[in-house]
DNA sequence: ATCTATTGATAACA
DNA sequence: TTGTTATCAATAGAT
């Protein structure tokens, strides 16, 4: 319906076809609002085009929830029960997640050891000792570092020290000089 | 659009309306088709007529699953009720368990420890070596159970090649017979 | 955006 | 419903 007839395929030229696009979404829309208006019917039509942009029209009779609802209801097809079920899985995947976490803590703690065997008691310590190696290590860099910055803090004092001896003077004598006026 | 223009309002006579309906659902579809085809487009179109029936069309790119979570993020309308916001808490509540005892973790294996300062440091050592004592202990009563097992295993063994002896007597003792008839 | 020659959709009718 | 067809509406290509 244009100057020329056009095959139902994809339009190679990218700017035609955004304003096809453009030209029959409004179409499209215009027409789900006449169905609603001349035949009391209810249309959730939702429309994303290639750049992403979403443009929607929902019969003002009902809301996008409703819809669903009745979608629901009319297909059988689950939509936010699947979605609850990924929500839930998601959950289940993080929870195991944790729970391995907590009984390998458990075990670096030395709690929960009963049910280990020999083996897995020796790569424990291992790891224990790696862990406290690394530990004691950082433990007295940190320990080294304080005493270098202890130092430091020293000599600031001594010179603080040195200045407020300095200003005691002055003030010294001034008061001196106030009271012989 | 046809042997007479006509107004876009509710059409009073039913039939008509159904006939209406029944065309101009037909006719949205095939736009949704077509603007799917030729723009790369994604629709979703859910359609009830007053009679109460069904219709829907789902570009073959996409789900109604998935236009409903872009749907749900460009719109920022909620479209999931607060049994499944509570879900998503959970899973937010459950993430950040995850990941303090990931830091926890890390930090028994003597990893990530550079942000620790001095006090917590200690705490990691002391809580360390807690947890080494207990691995050593629980080790060394694993061995002594074992060397103890041993020593029942050794009984054991005593025990069958005993009676594995008798066994073998009385078969020597059969077979000899055998012979002789 | 706006303009139109054409094609496409459809209202009325059968 | 389905089909036909006279008309109106949508739109492809051009500006």
């Amino acid at each position: 319906m244009g100057r020329g007839k056009i095959e139902i395929k994809r339009i190679e030229n990218t700017s035609n076809r955004q304003v096809t696009y453009s030209k029959r979404k409004n179409g499209i829309l215009k027409k789900a609002k006449e169905i609603t208006v001349l035949c009391d019917a209810q249309v959730s039509l939702i429309i994303f085009g290639s750049s992403g942009k979403m443009h929607e029209y929902i019969s003002p009779t009902t809301t996008l929830i409703d819809v669903l609802a009745r979608y629901h209801k009319a297909s059988g097809k689950r939509l936010w029960d699947t979605k609850h079920e990924n929500l839930n899985n998601e959950i289940d995947r993080v929870k195991k997640e944790n729970d391995s976490m907590q009984i390998e803590l458990r075990h670096l703690k030395g709690e929960d050891i009963n049910s280990l065997n020999y083996k897995e008691l020796m790569a424990l310590e291992e790891a224990l000792d790696h862990g406290l190696d690394g530990v004691r290590e950082k433990k007295s860099e940190v320990h080294r570092m304080f005493m270098r910055n202890g130092k430091t803090l020293e000599e600031e004092n001594r010179e603080l020290n040195f200045l407020l001896q300095q200003h005691m003077a002055v003030e010294g004598a001034r008061n001196m000089h106030g009271q012989w006026i």
